[in-house]
DNA sequence: ATGAAAGCGCTAACAA
DNA sequence: TTGTTAGCGCTTTCAT
C-alpha cells in the first residue's frame, strides 16, 4: 500500500478541475457534470486518494465519532453491546471510540475530556445510573442510555423490558409448581434491578402467593454475591424449591453453593439464570435462562444516537428490546408438594 | 456544563496577548514569562478552555488516536487485552477505537479507511495470523501485533510465552503421575497453538514418554470442539488419564463430555485449562489453569506502539509476558496406576 | 519573550 | 455547472 498520500488540490490538478469540483464529486454533490465527474473518478481511482477525515471533521464541525462509556470492557455483556454499537456506526461511517470508566471520577475526567476537546459528536453511556456518573453528562449534547431507563426527558435510553424478563422468568417457575422462589437481585440501585423484582412480584402476586422478605437476597451480579446468598439462605435454613437470580453469574455461584450443600439441581432446587452467557449451556446443569439481544441492544443505541446527532430537531425514542425464555436443564418440575430434604 | 466552546484567540484576546502566546501555554513551551503565563491560564481556566483536538490533530498531522483490530469484542481474552490497551493509551494521552474484525475482507476495508483516511496514527492487531489479514498491513505504517509473534522484521510483537506455558501445563500433569495426556488444541494455523503443542511435546520428551498421535486432537477454542474432542476419544476407546485443553472454553466442553461419560473428574480424569477466564473458578470441579495477564498484554502493546509513533527511528521490542499455573480441583494425583474404569 | 503570517486539507458561500 | 475566496482552530516558521 501506498504511503504517499494524496490531497484534493493533486487530484484536481491532474483532473484539470478545481478542488471545489473534486469536493463536489467525493461528496455527491448533484452538480457536476457527468463528463467532469467522471474524469475526477477515474484520477481518485488512479491515486487510491481518500478524503482526509480530520480535515473534513475540521471543516465540518463534526467527527463521526461516538464514544462509548461502560464501566468495563470484559463483562460479557457490556462487550456486546459495545460490539452490536460498533457495528451499527461503522456501516453509517462513523467510528466508536470505547472506554471503561470504573468510577465516576474516571467517567467525569472522560466525557470533560471528550466533549470539551471536540472529539466526539455523541456519547453511549452504558448503566448510567451505576453511581452519580449521570450528573457529569452535559446537558444539550447527544447522549444515550443503556441498560437504563433515562430520568431526562432529553436523553433516550435503550434497555430490556425487566419488568417482563423478571415476571417470564418467575412465572416460569411457579407454572412448574414452585411457590417458594429465592430472589438474588442484582446492585440494587440499578433500575433493572428493581424491575427485574417488580415483576417477581407481579408473578407472585397474580397466583396469590405472598411474597416473603426473607426471600429477597441482594446481591451486585458476580458469581460470589450469588454464592453468599445461598450459602446464607441454607443458613439460616430458609425453605425454598427455586432460586430465580438476575444474572447468570450470579446463578452459577448460587449453583456452586448448592452444590456444596448436596442439593441437587434441578430436582431438589430449581435455579434460573438471566443473560445467557456464552458458557451458560455448559455449565452443571445447562442453565435456563432469560436470554438478551445485547448485539441488538447495542446496534439499536448507535442507530438512536446517530439519528439525533444527524436530526438535533427531532425526537428521538427510546426502545424496549424483547426478552426469550430459554430452556434448559436447571428448572424442573416441583418434586411432589414435599420438602426438601437437607 | 457549557455548551459554548471558545478558542485559542477567544483566550488570547481576554488575556491581552496573541494567540500564539496561548499555543505557546498549553503546550509548555519555556519561552513565556511568568507573568504572561499565569496571567494566561487564569483566563483558561476562568473559561474552562480546552483546546479543541481536531484542529490539533489538523495542525500538526497526528491523530493521537490508536485502532484496535480484533476478531471479535466478546471474548474475554480480547476484551481483556482491549481494555489494557485503552486504559494505557488513555493514561499517556491517546484514544482507542476498537473494532471486529471476523474476516480477512472486513478487516481489509477498515484498515484501508482508518490508514488512508488518516484517523489513526497505529494499529493494534489481535491474532494477525488467524486469516490473511496480515497481508493488508499497510508497509511502514506503525504497528503491533498481539497474541502472535509477527513474522515480519518491521512489526513488533506481545505474546506469551506459549511454549513454555504448554510446558508448565503438562509438567505439572506428569508431576501428578500421568503419562497419557490426550491435547486439545486450538485454531491450529495459530502460531500460540503451534508453541503450546511444542511444549507439550518437550515437556513429554524430557520424561521420556513417546508423545501419541492419536492423543493430539484439533479443537477451535470453542467449548463445543472441545466437547467433540473428549466424545471422539471416548468412542475410539482411547486410553488417557489427564486433558490438556489449550483454553478453558474447550476444557469446559471436555468436562461436560466426560461427565456425560460418567468420568469423575478428576478422579479418573485430570482436566487442565488456559487462560482462567473469570467464571474459572466456578466450574465444577473448579479448574486447574494457566494464567495469561491479559490485561498486561494490553498496556505492553500500546506502549510499545506509542513508542514507535513518537519514536520512529528507535527500534521497537517485543515483548514475551509471563504466564502463571493456577492450581484449583481439575487436577489430581493418577489414581494408582490401574486403569479408568469405563 | 512575543507577535504576525502561513498553512494543515477540507467545506461553505459566493461569484461567474 | 464551475471556480474563487474564506474560513474551521490550531501549530509552525520567521520576524521583531
Amino acid at each position: 500500500m501506498k504511503n504517499t498520500h494524496y490531497t484534493i488540490r493533486d487530484v484536481a490538478r491532474l483532473a484539470g478541475v478545481s478542488h471545489q469540483t473534486v469536493s463536489r464529486v467525493i461528496n455527491k454533490v448533484e452538480k457536476v457534470s457527468p463528463g467532469t465527474r467522471e474524469k475526477v473518478e477515474r484520477v481518485i481511482e488512479e491515486l487510491n486518494y481518500q478524503p482526509n477525515a480530520i480535515a473534513r471533521s475540521m471543516a465540518r464541525g463534526k467527527t463521526r465519532t461516538l464514544a462509548c462509556l461502560s464501566p468495563n470492557l470484559t463483562d460479557f455483556t457490556f462487550a456486546s453491546i459495545i460490539e452490536g454499537a460498533e457495528q451499527k456506526a461503522r456501516e453509517v461511517g462513523y467510528y466508536l471510540l470505547s472506554s471503561s470508566c470504573s468510577d465516576e471520577d474516571t467517567f467525569a475526567e472522560i466525557v470533560h475530556e471528550l466533549v470539551g476537546r471536540r472529539r466526539i459528536d455523541g456519547l453511549i453511556i452504558i448503566n448510567p445510573y451505576i453511581d452519580y456518573r449521570y450528573e457529569f453528562i452535559p446537558a444539550h449534547f447527544p447522549t444515550i442510555f443503556v441498560g437504563d431507563e433515562s430520568k431526562d426527558d432529553e436523553i433516550a435510553w435503550v434497555a430490556l423490558d425487566d419488568e417482563l424478563a423478571g415476571y417470564m422468568a418467575v412465572k416460569h417457575l411457579i407454572g412448574l409448581g414452585h411457590r417458594e422462589i429465592l430472589c438474588i437481585q442484582g446492585t440494587i440501585s440499578d433500575a433493572c434491578t428493581q424491575n427485574r423484582t417488580l415483576g417477581y412480584f407481579r408473578a407472585l402476586q397474580e397466583e396469590q402467593i405472598s411474597p416473603k422478605e426473607t426471600l429477597l437476597f441482594c446481591g451486585d451480579w458476580t458469581a460470589t454475591s450469588g454464592y453468599k446468598s445461598i450459602e446464607t439462605a441454607l443458613e439460616k435454613d430458609q425453605k425454598f424449591s427455586a432460586v430465580f437470580a438476575q444474572n447468570d453469574r450470579m446463578a452459577i455461584g448460587a449453583m456452586h453453593a448448592l452444590r456444596n450443600a448436596n442439593i441437587q439441581i434441578p430436582q431438589q432446587v430449581s435455579v434460573i439464570g438471566f443473560d445467557d452467557m456464552p458458557l451458560a449451556s455448559y455449565f452443571d446443569p445447562p442453565l435456563t435462562t432469560i436470554r438478551q439481544d445485547f448485539n441488538q441492544i447495542g446496534q439499536e443505541a448507535a442507530r438512536t444516537l446517530i439519528h439525533k446527532i444527524e436530526h438535533p430537531d427531532e425526537n428521538e425514542t427510546s426502545h424496549r428490546i424483547a426478552v426469550e425464555l430459554v430452556e434448559r436443564q436447571s428448572t424442573a418440575l416441583k418434586s411432589g408438594g414435599e420438602h426438601i430434604e437437607r
